[in-house]
DNA sequence: CTTCAACTTTAGAATCATTATAAAATATTC
DNA sequence: GAATATTTTATAATGATTCTAAAGTTGAAG
């Protein structure tokens, strides 16, 4: 069971072409069962100095976003300029480290939420993030 | 008991000097007992447009960024290229329409977290967001 | 009140993340 | 193996934010 076949499945089920260049970003983001944070400016790092690997910038944000829509991806709030992508898309939480400017998950049930309240009217919950800001002590 | 006068005591407090173009400032954001979400850009435009005022957007953004500094705004993480300020600095959590791009709270008590989980060593809380991010029915 | 150093404002330039463009390359269909 | 639709790419454009350095203002001291 080759891998790279997998992906080849997963992007022809979604509708999206499996490029070459597709099939690179899904090996860096999906090929280790662990998730991880990254920017796309970190995702073409990845690319062009571990894999020696040339992509496109253009590339990489079009697959992001592609993937993202498909759900392979959830983009993190944070504050910042830099937008934040996260390949566990399962539900969970976050603090973010504003010293080290890094997320890191909380699962899922070691928040409990209650009395999660209503949308507004006409409105519906795409979901729900809960992030606890950390710095470092003594600051 | 002048408005003003309550706003150069504020600022002197803080140590930043009352300046027509901050005084201005502090009367858009802390005259009305309702409180406020903005963009500096939204800001400019009150100025701008409702005032007849013009104060350079630089200063703006100075004034935004002491101001916070200072605990008189707070900065709210959602996802996008701009940043959200809040003229409400209580504890309090968020509705993002992600349709209209605006905050609305939700008040403080209204969530309620159960068994926050501790912060990793070497990092203290600095504050909890809840972002509950909604959008149209029916999309 | 004047003076002066420290601070602030400002217009404009610079930066940086992200998006748009449109021509060249590639993938799928027949 | 064409013809067609999609994708990649380099590059330019955009837009939010920050920087710069010159001109203006403020507050403290005399
Ligand atoms: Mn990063
Ligand atoms: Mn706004
Ligand atoms: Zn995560
Ligand atoms: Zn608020």
């Amino acid at each position: 069971m080759k891998e790279l076949e997998n992906f080849v499945k997963k992007l022809r089920n979604s509708g999206i072409r499996p490029t070459k260049q597709r099939l690179k970003i899904c090996e860096v983001l999906f090929s280790s069962d662990k998730t991880f944070h990254f920017t796309v400016n970190d995702l073409a790092k990845i690319i062009e100095e571990e894999l020696r690997e040339k992509i496109s910038l253009a590339t990489v944000y079009n697959t992001v976003h592609a993937f993202k829509k498909k759900g392979y991806l959830k983009e993190i709030s944070i504050p910042g300029d830099k937008s934040y992508f996260d390949t566990n898309t399962n539900h969970h939480h976050h603090f973010f480290d504003s010293n080290a400017k890094e997320l890191i998950d909380i699962d899922f049930n070691q928040i409990e939420l209650k009395n999660t309240p209503k949308a507004p009217r006409g409105k519906s919950i795409k979901g729900i993030d809960v992030i606890i800001n950390v710095e470092n002590d003594s600051q």
